[in-house]
RNA sequence: GGGCGCGUAGCUCAAUUGGAUAGAGCACGGGAUUUCUAAUCCCGGGGUUGCAGGUUCGAUCCCUGCCGCGCCUACCA
């Protein structure tokens, strides 16, 4: 309604305009917010008018008061120096127009997006860099839920890469385990914690001794071979991860629909159709010579404008020097050995998430959560009956910012298949990390050296097993949530006291991790996240039970309350009411 | 070296994308409240927006050049 009068105000200004000054070049109308809501609902600068009518702004805004008579909606307006006029609504009006029958149709458009968040690797629990994400992530699709759009929430699950790869060398190689101790393993609580101290200790065992890495490179391969037991270990595992991960998000109200694999993308040769398709419009070129010989690259997205109107590198006026500045622009894309990096898998399955591809998933139920949602994942062989995902017009893919290269890497090839109008909506939804203060890095007694100490932050890092497990951040935040509500409320059930608790500590965690502009760094410190005063979320919780408790207190059902003024009183009387000019007492 | 981002009160962060007197929370100072069901309320001090130029009616925001910090820049995923 507040747009829809901005608009009729913008027009009608513009009119005005043209009619009594039809020479002039004008700029467009801009309409703002003014500062403080005393000083009306909408203001107009008259600056950019000054100049090419060649007036004072404030005597300007003089003329157009004097000349525009009166638009529906607008109750006054008035000049305000230095050279604004400001527009006061007419709210007796506006309220009438909020009635239910009168509220304008708004145009929401039938497209699905999709939006990807979460993806943590799943070999070892989630951490808070993880929380921000999911956070991020899932309040976005709430607020486009929110306005009615269709939305496909996707967690990509990267569970043949090598992070998966050194937890199964952890089980099979330090600890020899075979698949049926691996197999009880997963069956015990805090799984997830397991494999994060093993993934760690992998990572040492990797820098004793270069060898080690041999097996490495061995279990990375037997994964991609879908009948090997490795291939199954790894499977094991990765499943057991990811259901602790979607345990963990729960905790938070953050649920998925699809969580497409990248075992499948493998399996189903995802990358074959799209290999070919980039081969045919020329975007993979294959080196001959050189330090990428062998290799099918592709330009470095973001490098290729600058050097347009240059002769191409390889002509035989080249220098060597121009030949090596050429090929620090390449993106390896396949290597010299045949196998694709994770960019090309990923293009492949951005051009299945736009229905480029000409291939498709199966699908298999995965996982419900006890509101009866049901959770789709990946696979081979898939169930008869399933949901239809991919094949979508907008896309964002909530990803932090290190990953930016690679992101416009794949929109650079899309463009490159002539696909341009999937690149621009193709949104690669950008945030910064959630670092470690020094000091909490020093609590959790990591040791650091002297140069860490004077940093900021310190990046959190799962190799080195450093950082803040999300469960236990969240087991934190309920522990002081829980005590504080032992001390108000002691007469309650335990149950309900806890459920109170984990409540809050989940408001407040969500709203910790919003509270920052998202290209910030979050430096973690617990006193922060840990407080419930100021600007947190309990204490926001805080004043809408209050505002509930005052109903309560006077006997009047909050929600009762506001539909029996809707019914009523006739939306001139609430109208009057909300003007608060005449002093209605209820 | 190149690319992206950040630099605002003592601390942690905002600022509707170029608008009116740069705002919050913490901390600090002062006052109120003595508690019947979710964690009290009010007031105050505190700023050369990293530095130097430029663009214009107007710059925390845009442009140029510096200074400082972080991330990315692998035939790893």
């Amino acid at each position: 309604m507040y747009r829809h009068l901005e608009q009729r105000l913008s027009r009608r200004l513009a009119q005005f305009l043209q009619h009594n000054y039809p020479d002039a070049d004008l700029p467009a109308v801009v309409i703002e917010q003014p500062p403080r809501i005393e000083l009306g609902d909408f203001a107009i600068p008259m600056f950019p008018f000054a100049k090419p009518l060649r007036a004072a702004p404030i005597k300007l805004a003089e003329i157009i008061r004097a000349g525009m008579g009166t638009i529906e909606g607008i109750a006054e307006m008035q000049v305000v120096p230095p050279g604004y006029l400001n527009v006061r609504m007419d709210r007796a009006w506006v309220a009438r127009a909020l009635t239910p029958e009168r509220k304008p149709q708004q145009r929401v458009s039938p497209d699905k997006i999709l939006v990807e968040h979460t993806s943590i690797n799943p070999n070892k629990a989630a951490h808070i860099g993880h929380l921000r994400n999911a956070v991020l992530g899932d309040t976005f699709v709430r607020l486009l839920r929110y306005t009615d759009r269709q939305v496909d929430v996707q967690n990509y699950i990267d569970n043949t890469g090598v992070q998966v790869a050194d937890v199964v060398v952890g089980f099979t190689h330090l600890q020899k385990k075979s698949f049926s101790e691996i197999e009880t393993l997963t069956r015990q609580p805090g799984f997830d914690y397991y494999c994060w101290d093993l993934y760690a200790r992998v990572s040492q065992w990797y820098e004793q001794d270069e060898r080690n890495k041999l097996a490495r490179t061995a279990t990375l391969h037997a994964i991609e071979d879908a009948a090997s037991e490795t291939s199954a270990i790894a499977d094991l595992i990765s499943t057991a991860v990811l259901r602790r991960h979607l345990e963990t998000m729960d905790r938070l109200d953050i649920e998925y629909d699809f969580l497409p694999r990248e075992s499948e993308i493998l399996h189903l040769h995802f990358w074959d159709a799209a290999f070919a398709k980039l081969k045919d419009a020329g975007v993979l070129t294959y080196e001959n010579e050189g330090k990428n010989k062998g290799c099918w690259v592709m330009r470095r997205a973001g490098t290729g404008k600058s050097r347009s109107g240059e002769p191409p590198a390889n002509s035989p006026g080249a220098s060597a020097c121009e030949r090596a500045l050429e090929e620090e622009d390449q993106k390896v894309i396949v290597r010299s050995n045949g196998t694709v990096g994770y960019v090309g898998k990923d293009i492949a399955y951005h051009m299945w998430k736009f229905g480029l591809l000409g291939r498709d998933f199966g699908y298999r139920k995965f996982y419900r959560y006890p509101n009866r949602h049901e959770c789709w994942i990946s696979a081979a062989e898939g169930e008869k009956d399933h949901p239809h995902f991919g094949g979508v017009a907008e896309i964002y893919n909530v990803i932090d910012a290190r990953q930016s290269e690679a992101q416009s890497t794949v929109i650079e090839a899309l463009r490159g298949l002539g696909h341009n109008e999937a690149a621009d909506h193709y949104t690669h939804f950008s945030y910064e990390m959630v670092a470690l203060t020094p000091r909490c890095a020093a609590e959790l007694g990591y040791r650091l050296s002297e140069e860490d100490k004077t940093r900021p932050y310190v990046e959190v890092s799962g190799r080195k097993g450093f950082g803040i497990k999300a469960d236990d951040l969240l087991d934190r935040l309920i522990i002081s949530a829980k005590s504080e509500v032992d001390a108000r409320h002691p007469s309650l059930r335990d149950a309900e006291r806890q459920s109170i608790a984990a409540q809050i500590a989940t408001g407040a965690m969500r709203h910790f991790m919003l509270k920052y502009t998202k290209q910030s760094v979050i430096a973690f410190d617990f006193k922060e996240a840990l407080s419930f005063e100021g600007e947190t979320g309990p204490y926001a919780q805080y004043a809408a039970v209050r505002a509930t408790s005052i109903f309560k207190k006077a006997g009047i059902d909050a929600d009762a309350f506001s539909a029996e003024i809707a019914n009523k009183m006739s939306p001139a009387d609430f109208a009057t009411f909300l003007n608060g000019e005449n002093g209605i007492e209820f």
